[in-house]
RNA sequence: GCCCCCAUUGUCUAGUGGCCCAGGACGUGGCCCUCUCAAGGCCAAAACACGAGUUCGAACCUCGUUGGGGGCACCA
């Protein structure tokens, strides 16, 4: 499957929660493989159950497939020819399909209760049977359930799988999987309160909506036998399938349980795609991460920008196996693209970081110090703790780090009191002038460069680690290092 | 319980009967570079779940076992 012809795709997840890896993994590959084949990728809102309908989350959706750049050509915000392409604003198109396959004899009403259903399960559980309706209602004498229907008796209708039999239904990733009808249940497709349950609605939307592809995660696999009934009960072609694996914990022991997705942001990571920006993650990272959750590319090349994956995804490079979530991984190619972005554009997405952590920015000094942070940084947040000293008036050097090593504090007073008359008499610090008069100091003192170095980059940055001194100093100014070291002088003589 | 899917180092994966005493990446350990921390370079340890078959030959095919995952709703 080289090159295949513009397809028809669809992101169509419901507003029930957050926006999590897995469904934006799901949304990454449909979007992929519209761009690549010059097709359409269509949002489109599945929310026809009220009941579970949460508010916000398909605003975050929104935001979070925006965050990572992918936009849509139909859906929500931007319109199109299919429209609405919300479900809950389709209803009278699902009841008009239900009634098409109720006459075609492929779907019938029901009118049993609750509590008949609950019973009839719970007989067939302690008989040790499959629970499944038991077709009381599918026996009905057609005329006499229009008759109850017009009554205005309570009803839905469900779908009339074939007794007998089995189904063949083709998967790409996955080949053929049969079942038997049997297994298969005469399932709810539009319930009493007159919406469509999912599987009606997908299958009404994907057909009407011309959906070529359709890649959704493997939930669904149980379940898809169904729908290529159902599609085949309309006399519709079916779409081509494919059913992603699913997401496991970091151990690979089971699915991510809501505790412990909420646990996870202690540690500075999140399964929820919205929380990965405010941690310091950027999309680019993120989007190459989760791409290769689940899909490789041929030469064993791992560093994709949007651009390179929409060139190089494919459809027969995916992986059917479980993926466990690898956050050191996101780690490693957060890093990787930080590092790739230019000057210019990380200095404007770590702005917004310094001045949330309360710090002042300044904006030529955050320009200056890009170079020698960049290979720093693993998220984006990470510049607080490499950088912060930049921003800040004055540092606290802790006293203790402030002693050279094998020195006394007053031998540590000493060398700083040189270093001050060196650094003072230049004419500004620099990289190039500082380090040899100090590297002088050193020799001449007959000590360590680790030892002068740390102490002086403790007065100045208040850090144990930091970015190259004389480099840093360069960008603090001369006044302000000195001041630091002077600060420092006198917390090393008090001691 | 029943149905479906999956199974290569700690993790993501390459591998579609001989090119594999299994390749890449992250992570881990070591070395180099070095003013610290990173980044970078080099090296190393680390896997075909198990058991039967098929075959001259199996990580690759078949069956079984085990393990993991998903589903069995008037949820999606």
């Amino acid at each position: 499957m080289n090159k295949i012809d513009p397809v028809r795709v669809r992101f169509a997840p419901s507003p029930t929660g957050r926006t999590h890896l897995g469904s934006g993994r799901t949304a990454l590959y449909n979007y992929l493989l519209a761009r690549q084949t010059g097709g359409k990728f269509i949002l489109r809102i599945e929310d026809t159950d009220q009941k579970r309908y949460v508010p916000g989350a398909e605003q975050e959706l929104i935001d979070s497939l925006r965050w990572l750049g992918i936009d849509w050509d139909e859906g929500p915000e931007v319109g199109g020819p299919y429209a609405p392409y919300r479900q809950s604003e389709r209803r009278e198109i699902y009841q008009e399909c239900a009634r098409m396959l109720i006459d075609f004899g492929h779907a019938y009403y029901c009118f049993c209760t609750q509590e008949r259903l609950d019973q009839v399960r719970k007989e067939q559980v302690s008989r040790k049977e499959n629970p499944r309706y038991d077709g009381l209602c599918r026996r009905l004498d057609p005329g006499e359930a229009m008759q109850r229907v017009n009554n205005g008796d309570r009803h839905v209708v469900r779908f009339k799988v074939p007794e007998t039999g089995s189904i063949t239904a083709h998967d790409l990733l996955r080949g053929d999987i049969t079942v038997d009808n049997s297994a298969l249940d005469d399932n709810v497709i539009i319930k009493s309160d007159g919406l469509a349950l999912y599987h009606l609605a997908a299958m009404v939307d994907d057909h009407l909506m011309g959906i070529t592809h359709v890649i959704r995660g493997s939930e669904w696999l149980s379940t898809y036998p169904l729908h290529v009934h159902i599609i085949r009960a309309f006399g519709w072609q079916e779409p081509q399938w494919v059913h992603l694996s699913v997401f496991l914990k970091p151990s690979g022991k089971g699915k991510m349980s809501k505790r412990e997705a909420s646990q996870l942001i202690q540690d500075g990571h999140s399964i929820f795609i919205k929380d990965l920006e405010a941690l310091g993650y950027i999309p680019e990272g993120v989007v190459n991460w989760i791409a290769l959750m689940g899909w490789s590319f041929d030469d064993h090349t791992e560093y994709f920008t949007m651009k390179d994956l929409v060139e190089k995804f494919n459809l027969d490079h995916l992986n059917p196996s479980p993926a466990a979530i690898n956050f050191t991984k996101l780690d490693y190619f957060n890093g990787l693209h930080i590092r790739n972005l230019s000057r210019e554009d990380l200095a404007h997405r770590l702005a917004p970081y310094i001045t949330n952590a309360g710090y002042q920015l300044d904006e030529d000094i955050l320009y200056q110090a890009i170079p020698i942070i960049r290979e720093r940084l693993v998220t984006l947040d990470d510049v607080i703790q490499v950088a912060g000293f930049f921003f800040k008036e004055t540092v606290s050097p802790d006293p203790n780090r402030l002693v050279a090593a094998g020195l006394s504090p007053s031998e540590s007073a000493h060398i700083a009191r040189k270093a001050y008359q060196i650094l003072a008499s230049l004419p500004q610090i620099s990289k190039d002038l500082a380090e040899p008069p100090i590297r002088n100091l050193v020799a001449e003192s007959g000590l360590k460069a680790g030892q002068v170095f740390g102490l002086l980059r403790e007065a100045v940055t208040g850090q144990k680690d930091s970015p190259p001194l004389f480099e840093s100093m360069e960008i603090i100014g001369k006044d302000k290092v000195l001041e630091r070291i002077q600060s420092a002088i006198i917390i090393l003589e008090k001691i």
